[in-house]
RNA sequence: GUGCCAGUAGCUCAAUUGGCAGAGCAUCGCACUGUGGAUGCGAGGGUUGUGGGUUCGAGACCCAUCUGGCACCCCA
């Protein structure tokens, strides 16, 4: 083979049938979305990286984003996330928006990491927000939704499961702990890390960061202590609203979640894959009641999550979620072609059939009919019509169904009352 | 950005201590030029990711580089 020129590293190319998926996984997201009564919206996938600058979190803005001068020399980021978009989107139309808010879009984004299974450098995110309320049940509404997404995709609480926490909750602990605000950053990625590391390395990392020993028993308990959610008026009222819809299955309390955005000051969870093999996180999100009046704006709680498209997919695949008739067939019937001499007899049939809302899909080289017929069972279209001499005489056309093989005669006077209820109706993809 | 592993036909993979690059599936042709899936026969297909080096000789060894995977980092 000829050299071909390489993609964008850590981009994905979506051939007709992954895009298929991602087709299915944006109609899927559409459905729960409106289901909530959210509204779809979209940002320049162009920013200034001033908008990410003090609100993201310095790893993600400085080490994750693709950044490049435009021809005037100004920095130009391709957005990281949509967060701070949406942010500045309603503080620019504050005085005029409806509140309570239900926005959701579903886009690209991009980050410069190391591509690896479940991450891509280009990739689709699913975000969804509530605006201007500030109550733990609103909290509880974006979790109901992450839910029915789960539950329609047919994820089940074995499979997949949303941990959450409050920053507030931990904040108030770590007080106690005698451990200042100033600290409180470097310790919530020590408490990220907890996890990941031998507890003896950890206790040395902790020391480092100057906890003394009483402190990092004091931390540890903490992140045992599963009851905690319990001295938490949040979190209690957040699972109280959730055990009205049966969704309290997928839920759990886990002071071990933090998240790395800095802009989260209260309920954040994150959405793992617990049954099989992906590690990563499936979602994440949180509320964010400061960023409004960060980006300028007057000061607006607000609550939100994103999923990406990478993760999800991946799972949905593990778990055999995704219907096999997505990508069922580019056309319903294909049109075949006898020869020169019949060829207008074909493309004027294929013509009509069109109009009457059918997909059809025609061979406009007269090869063996052999050849046209392989290529209508490879690619998975179900009805072939033949149109040789022998029915252009008698003014009619055979109709042949490639999956029980048998072939009829029509006219074309019969084509809305025979042809027509076997080819119009199931959605061609 | 760091460490480790991998890359051979369109796909999945083989090739003994460094000694003639192969198989299955797929493709194309024929049996079967007015009927697909099945079967049989035959054919085409490769600068072994790329660029250097060692060697009489490299798919294999060394260096660099690209891409992917795993663990970090981070996160959707």
């Amino acid at each position: 083979m000829k050299q071909v020129i390489a993609a964008i590293k850590g981009t994905r190319d979506f051939y007709p049938e992954n895009m298929a998926i991602r087709a299915w996984l944006y109609e899927t997201i559409k459905t729960i979305s409106q289901r909530y009564g959210y509204q779809e919206y979209e940002g320049p996938f162009l920013e200034p990286i001033e908008l990410y600058a003090a609100k993201s979190g310095e790893e993600l803005v400085k080490e994750q984003s693709f950044v490049f001068p435009d021809r005037s020399g100004e920095l130009i980021t391709l957005r990281p996330e949509l967060t701070p978009t949406l942010a500045r989107m309603v503080a620019q139309r504050q005085k005029q928006l409806i509140f309570p808010l239900r926005w959701w879009s579903f886009g690209p984004f991009w980050r410069y990491e190391k591509p690896q299974k479940g991450r891509s450098r280009e990739f689709f995110q699913w975000n969804i927000d509530l605006i201007g309320l500030n109550t733990p049940e609103a909290d509880a509404e974006l979790l109901s939704v992450i839910v029915s997404f789960f539950k329609l995709v047919g994820l089940s609480s074995a499979q997949v499961k949303i941990f959450i926490n409050d920053r507030k909750l931990m904040e108030d602990q770590l007080n106690q702990l005698g451990i200042p605000p100033e600290r409180r950053s470097a310790v919530f990625r020590l408490i990220d890390r907890k996890e990941k590391m031998e507890f003896k390395e950890w206790q040395a990392y902790a020391q480092e960061e100057g906890l003394n020993t009483s402190q990092i028993n004091g931390i540890v308990n903490l992140l045992q202590n599963t009851e905690l959610w319990q001295t938490s008026p949040n979190l209690i009222r957040i699972f109280q609203a959730l055990e009205n819809e049966s969704a309290s299955d997928y839920i759990e309390f886990d002071p071990n979640i933090i998240r790395g955005l800095d802009y989260y000051t209260s309920t954040v969870f994150e959405a793992k894959d617990i049954g099989g093999t992906v590690r990563r996180s499936i979602l994440g999100g949180g509320r964010y009641d400061d960023l409004l009046a960060a980006v300028g704006g007057d000061p607006l709680p607000a609550v939100g999550f994103a999923m990406g498209d990478v993760v999800i997919s991946l799972i949905l695949q593990e778990y055999g979620c995704i219907p096999a008739n997505i990508y069922a067939h580019p056309a319903k019937v294909l049109v075949t072609t006898f020869s020169n001499d019949t060829l207008s007899h074909s493309l004027k049939l294929a013509h009509h059939l069109r109009e009457k809302g059918v997909n059809v899909i025609t061979y406009p080289e007269p090869v063996n009919l052999n050849k046209q017929l392989k290529y209508a069972d490879r690619v998975k279209i179900p009805y072939a019509i033949i149109l040789g001499p022998d029915e252009i005489a008698i003014d009619r056309f055979a109709l042949k169904s490639l999956s029980s093989g048998e072939q009829i005669q029509l006219a074309w006077d019969e084509i809305d009352t025979k042809l027509l209820p076997l080819l119009v109706g199931e959605r061609d993809s």
